[in-house]
DNA sequence: TTGTAGGCGTTATCAT
DNA sequence: ATGATAACGCCTACAA
């Protein structure tokens, strides 16, 4: 059924030279003779050689594997959000000799990240009740977060500044006359979420405008939709709504038809994070925008430094990226 | 920096045992008596013992992986199609012992392939350019062909009914008195697109209507709105629109917009796949529907069974998914 | 420059 | 029911 696999050793016998000599070449390493050195490689490609990973791995102790954990169950498999992060980070890997893991269930965490199949993970946005940090910590496995800040923690993160995205969107319909703006957000249980809360209230605060929250059960409203509704409802004086997703304004997008709003000009939304969808509808969704790719290879990139760098180091790689407010057509001046 | 690794041997000598017989209580195989058992099992939660895969990879001559290649570059990353697909994969792999290993560039693929990293592979709807399915079958790694049938081939194939999702499609609109229908497919070095354009040019012969087909380099239309504009203006008598994909189709939602073509009114248009964007647009997308989900699910359920029987059987798996058509509201009649 | 040999952590065979 | 021990394929001192 497979291969009759050829080993070091075959190629070795075939050569008339040790094994060792052969690991050198595979290896790159100095030491062995030109002449031979070009024997061994023509003797490689002839046979078809191909190193066996798991035994370099039990000698080197690494397993060339670097792990994504993906949250939110299989839901989040959908979030471009998380997607265009994993672009970034594929193109990075590319160029390296890891491969890439990506675990979306909670099931698979719990057996990548306690099978030692990794050398190191990249962590998307945690959810409080998928994965205790402080075990994730004590694996005592090179980790980068991201997508979320994580406070007062040792984790390496990399994240958007979505406080002052949120800001920027609540002031720029502040700004169009908005004075009752409402923050449709994530579940509580993602630091995300909590950061969106967190600017939101800030800024709100620092306006003076009331403020409206509601919290939804993920990143979409997908079977939330009279949830919604009854918020729009209770709450009439409603005009805007910034969205903590770019899935949950177009969500409201559509409930807002549904109960006879006119978009933008009865009910302003605002997205957050520019996925592609967003130019893809109409009318366009005004969000707020972030390199994601290039996010995901910063946050590679670190990994990768931990990873090669034996020396533990001990300052917290912190990356920030801004944000910045793309003005689409789902937003305008309040009359 | 790494958990000092105990091994095997660290439990067998704190257990007064040899090697033998705690891989015999790990491995949960017969033949150790019940008190000392307890006693292994003790001590190794008390050592929070972790078995190293590699060593036993090494033996087995496997490597508890199932490999996921997903082509277009990073491109098809987006892809709700496949990301569904994967949905289904998860839900099953989740119930073994086997990991994921997904790969969106060609540059992985190789590496995937060429590395002897995983015991199987599920390859998603495979492009001429991008993989060799000569050298893929010359690779003799137990496979399964996700989303589009390859004719004449020795793979193992999971696909949806396709030519007969553009049949349907293409009827559908005739009944409604359309006779001027188009095709809008991805690129032909797709065997998917081959497909579609196979179904749509025997449905358009049978009804003896004209023949329109634009063919797109990706599944969606980014970068391409030109072409279309075009293709839809030297062809004015077009008034419905078969797309091989939903992105395909809201893509040409937004250009007959932009120019001024209402829908469905003035053109009626179809998607392919039912993917979740399909309901949050307005208008809601007419479409093809597949249990994608279920597709995932089978393809690994048959690489499983391919996997843990070392019997080659010799006959050829290809599970065909009926797909069937769904009315929304980017169809009409036409007057 | 080249070779010898021990070890990485498991599993599996064969004794006991 | 248990224990030695030889693989598995590779790397790496240490010798030569």
């Amino acid at each position: 059924m497979k291969n009759k696999n050829i080993s070091i050793k075959d190629i070795a016998k075939r050569a008339n030279v040790s094994t060792a000599s052969v690991s050198r070449v595979i290896s790159n390493k100095p030491g062995v003779g030109k002449e031979t050195k070009k024997r061994i490689e023509d003797i490689m490609v002839e046979l078809d050689y191909k190193p066996n990973i798991n035994a370099r791995s039990l000698v080197k102790k690494n397993t060339g594997n670097i792990g994504v954990i993906v949250p939110g169950g299989s839901k989040a498999i959908q979030n471009a959000f998380f997607l265009t992060i994993i672009e970034g980070i594929s193109r990075i890997v590319d160029q390296t000799e890891y491969n890439l893991i990506v675990s979306f269930t909670t099931k698979q965490h719990k057996k990548l990240l306690d099978t030692n199949i990794v050398d190191g993970i990249l962590v998307f946005a945690p959810r409080k009740n998928e994965i205790d940090l402080n075990w994730l910590s004590n694996l005592k496995i090179p980790t980068v977060i991201i997508g979320s800040f994580i406070e007062n923690s040792t984790f390496d993160c990399v994240s958007a500044d979505e406080k002052s995205g949120v800001k920027m969107s609540v002031e720029s319909l502040y700004q169009n006359n908005h004075r009752h703006v409402a923050l449709l957000n994530g579940p509580s249980t993602s630091y995300q979420s909590q950061i969106y809360e967190l600017g939101y209230k800030t800024i709100v605060e620092e306006l003076e405008i009331p403020s409206y929250v509601l919290e939804l059960e993920e990143f979409d409203i997908k079977g939330q939709e009279s949830l919604v509704i009854e918020f729009l409802n209770k709450n009439k004086n409603i005009t805007g709504i910034v969205c903590s997703s770019d899935n949950i304004a177009l969500g409201v997008m559509n409930i807002a038809k549904e109960i006879g709003l006119t978009i933008p000009n009865q009910l302003s939304i605002i997205g957050s994070d520019n996925t592609p969808i967003t130019s893809m509808v109409s009318p366009k969704i005004s969000t707020t925008n972030v390199d994601l790719k290039q996010m995901g290879e910063t946050a590679v990139g670190r990994l990768l430094t931990k990873l090669n760098s034996n020396v533990q180091d001990e300052y917290n790689f912190n990356c920030i990226f801004p944000m910045d407010y793309i003005e689409r057509e789902t937003t305008t001046f309040l009359k």
